[in-house]
DNA sequence: CGCAGCAAAGTGAGCGCTAACATCACGACG
DNA sequence: CGTCGTGATGTTAGCGCTCACTTTGCTGCG
């Protein structure tokens, strides 16, 4: 900096200046000064800049450390919308999500002086870890399903959760099943709540929800019982990969779309090339990474929040659904 | 630092060999530091630390922004082993890779003063682009199909390309076709090499290669090709995703796995439960990500960078292969 | 013609740490 | 018994910037 100011022949302050504030330096001399950062190859110290002002232009994120879908494509838009705001982006996966990772994670962040974090992690034990904790940084939540928050960012599952439900009954079905994700994911008990809800609504039998963890696998298994049970005919799952998973089980058992309908959840790119292709509910995960570092930044500035709504997610009708057979 | 120094009776100096220096502190002054360091929450300035010793603890990566299986969960790997390691990640996501954005991208991480960077963009154009640059902080970069890289860290995917095509062959089958990805990924190239090399070890013609995207609907549009052609009974995709997109067509015209033989590429967690559940090519992307790290961060010791052997694919076979029909 | 008032530029201190050197105490050795 | 060596600790000077203040040089008005 020093260098420059020497070859623009005005002071180092003057040199702060032309980077850094709008106006208050006479357009000949700011020109004068920029023409010699360019000459000069001069890129300020983030360092010292973080050193000296007390933050840096860091956003820090804690994500869930799954290479799952929602979560790999937040943090890229995330990424993506940090940038376009000048920030970069200070990224720190966690494996086991509890009160002492999460603090250790944010204390790292805080010691980075990140200007602000987003925690990806939708789970339960996150939310309240985090909210024991509240580091002196601003901080905004990933929180599917919950609606409120000013420091949160939400995605309606509830009412994706109620779409897929309706979709199903308004093909005839009598009533519909559904394979959750695991305990203590928020997107989990929301799509749980919207499933309920649209059955009350309908005032439908609501059978007791079948467990699954997200993974293929368990819908798999999910799959073998339902095949079994002839009573079932509209399944419900709480993502794509689960329904997969269902998918093949019941082709294992013969049981054809027109038996048992099938809808997914998150709209993954693959879901439309299932056998058969999926009907499911698409999120926009992308944006929420926006939304995510659009609401840090007016925490960040001291702006009021204004409460966006929930980013609404848009049921996608393939060909895993169909009416009853009988 | 100055008043954890004051609590426990030192001068800040003795503090700060507390925290770095492993030895030169008396045992007995250790312990009231610690104690003191505990007492006050104190908790070094990462800022200052990087203004006065030129370096951080960040290890920045370069990822292209697809939300892709392979690199988001590399990423991961990344991201857990820098923490192993005491280091931070520091995330630039590039849209668009060439020469300019990975120019800025890499400048930004220089001007954050990283103590080192990953190129996760397995494409010919940040590779190049890359090479032009050579910032002056040590670089490592992700080259699928390359071995001789002191500064790479490799995936030996011409291998498993010969192990995909090599396991059709031995089924019974004439020859085998490939669906590839896209021009300039450097896995394309590396899995077409691979599948070329075993076919003329077995003396088999070697069709044109039928190009793809990685997207399962290229797979599909391809699969409708394959499905009308009687000659083809073998088939190599470049991931998985596309082998669903095919698997999809193949189904629609009514082709049966004991018709055409599919293989995939990646394994991704899904692959087992595709209909046929798919045969494909298992790639530990975690491992990836943290020999990247373990490859870094012997360049940044300034180390002798033993050359590694590279990531070893393995075949997993499942129910989409099966000999020829006739 | 003088002086207030203001914008533009400069000066100095300090952000919190580490590196390099200076100092100190203590024991061993000639 | 003095001197030197050694390991433990303290002192000082920045790292490269921004903040708060001061200085400079105008313009314009009474």
């Amino acid at each position: 900096m020093a260098d420059v100011a020497r070859l623009a022949g005005v002071s180092h302050q003057t040199v702060s200046r032309v980077i850094n504030a709008p106006d208050g330096v006479r357009p000949e001399v700011r020109q004068r000064v920029e023409q010699a950062i360019k000459e000069l190859r001069y890129q300020p110290n983030a360092a010292a800049r973080a050193l000296a002002r007390q933050r840096t232009m860091n956003l820090g994120v804690v994500s869930i450390g799954t290479s799952q879908y929602g979560p790999a494509t937040t943090l890229f838009g995330i990424a993506e919308a940090a940038r376009e705001a000048g920030y970069a982006t200070s990224l720190v996966s966690l494996a086991v999500i509890d009160r002492q990772h999460m603090k250790t994670a944010l204390e790292h962040l805080v010691a980075d002086s990140v200007a602000g974090i987003i925690v990806l992690a939708p789970v339960a034990t996150a939310v309240t870890a985090v909210h024991g904790l509240s580091p002196d940084v601003p901080l905004v939540l990933f929180e599917p399903g919950v609606h409120d928050g000013v420091t949160s960012v939400a995605v309606d599952e509830t009412l994706g959760a109620r779409l897929a439900t309706r979709h199903l009954l308004e093909l005839g079905h009598d009533t519909v099943w559904h394979v959750s994700g695991p305990e203590g994911w928020l997107g989990t008990d929301a799509r749980i709540r919207g499933w309920r809800a649209e059955l009350a609504a309908a005032r439908r039998v609501a059978h007791e929800v079948i467990a699954g963890d997200w993974s293929a696998d368990s819908g798999y298994r999910v799959g073998q019982r339902i095949a079994r049970d002839p009573e079932i005919t509209a399944v419900f799952t709480a993502n794509d990969q689960m329904a997969l998973g269902l998918l093949l089980a019941l082709r294992e058992h013969g049981r054809a779309v027109n038996e048992i309908s099938v809808v997914g959840f998150d709209d993954i790119p693959e879901s439309a090339f299932y056998q058969p292709p999926l009907t499911t509910v698409r999120l926009d995960f992308t944006e929420v990474g926006h939304r995510c570092v659009d609401r840090l930044l007016e925490l960040i500035r001291g702006e009021a929040p204004a409460p966006k709504p929930p980013v609404q997610p848009e049921l996608v009708v393939r060909g895993s659904t169909a009416p009853p057979a009988n």
